[in-house]
DNA sequence: CTGAATTTGTGAATTTTTTCACAAACTATT
DNA sequence: AATAGTTTGTGAAAAAATTCACAAATTCAG
């Protein structure tokens, strides 16, 4: 029931498109909302959106649906997504820089603390407020403050190298912008969002 | 055989992670390859990599493996990535602002023919050749130039109203970076590319 | 030319994911 | 309190995706 880690990958990643339907339901003051409702906000079916709250306990009230609070509370929880979680960004570069200003993230739970960058002088054009150090101050820093996310948004060749870093220090989740396919160890998570291949699929299908 | 329609799309977007590996097999002058071999670069099994490429016909040698060459030719023209493809960037904020100098979609065949922001006056500061016009020009732009893919960046609340008007001037595929379901005819192809919930969902496995 | 070694292509088996469909639980109304 | 109308939760069915495993084709070394 409770065994967090049987949650299929697929719905723990709609869990997290369903916070997201939540908080706009939160915000208009919208106290409940049935499967069919929310189905529908989060762009799937209600028999799916059923059986991936199952996974989190059944608290669903028949005839009526779900309490609004609640479910957005058990996910979030389930997801851990309550605490602000702290990510490095390695690369400062076009991405890097724009990934860097990007107010989502802090506003999903994530707090990019730092960022690293082979040539951190060079970067030093924004007035943001988060530091930019060079790599070579990365282990010590990824120790000192216990970061376990990372985004790298480095140039290809430099990508593995990085990785091999991030993970001799400890690093167990990857967000990789690189377009190319980095090997790691098993137990590092690597998620990758790769720009060029998103479009040429769309292509694709528009012929 | 050759009905590209019956491709799964899964396999379609493996098969732009396999041309990207071919690519630097190229750039290398590596001649053939085997499944396993490339399997490996791109991260997928060997059968899974077979079983793809038989949807594009059979042109392995057992024995050998397959031409580089032939098997990136085969890939290209079915995706479609062998002429450049115009694509429109609407939303030139942080991120928009990124993709905009992101070097990476050239490369990889398309071309970013111009970029459209409510205020764009407000964008001016880069010295991108791209042009950023007006939203309100956008319909007569996407219809002269027949564009049929657009990248939209803007903020969450102006995501749908954007994609209504996308789609009624022609727009075929949109590559949706905005933090929010979209609501589009079914034969407009919307991927989404959701950065926070990607993050979350590595959140989720590191604990 | 022969035989050992590779490697493809693919039906079939397996696993994973999605969907169906309906009893049970609850609400709301009168 | 009875009835009509919702909506959940979930086994079971279906569909989709992945992996297996092996015959057939081919290479390559000697």
């Amino acid at each position: 029931m409770t065994s967090r880690l049987k949650i299929p990958r697929k719905s723990i990643y709609r869990l997290s498109v369903y916070s997201r339907c939540l908080n706009r339901l939160l915000d208009n003051h919208v106290e409940t909302v049935s499967s069919d409702t929310l189905a529908k906000a989060a762009g799937v079916k209600p028999a799916q959106l059923r059986k991936d709250l199952t996974y989190l306990g059944n608290f669903g009230r028949r005839g009526l649906g779900y309490n609004v609070a609640e479910l957005w509370q058990r996910i979030n929880s389930t997801m851990g997504t309550n605490r602000l979680l702290p990510v490095v960004l390695v690369g400062v570069g076009n991405l890097g820089s724009a990934l860097l200003s990007y107010q989502g993230f802090a506003k999903e739970g994530f707090e990019i603390i730092a960022a690293f960058d082979a040539e951190p002088e060079r970067r030093r054009h924004r007035q943001s407020a988060i530091p930019i150090y060079d790599m070579n101050r990365i282990g010590p820093f990824l120790k000192a403050n216990k970061v376990k996310l990372a985004i790298i948004a480095v140039p290809a060749e430099a990508a593995q190298e990085v990785v091999n870093r991030l993970v001799s220090h400890g690093i167990q989740g990857i967000l990789n912008f690189s377009p190319l396919l980095l090997q790691s160890p098993p137990d590092v998570m690597v998620n990758n969002v790769n720009l060029a291949i998103e479009l040429e699929n769309l292509a694709y299908f528009v012929r």
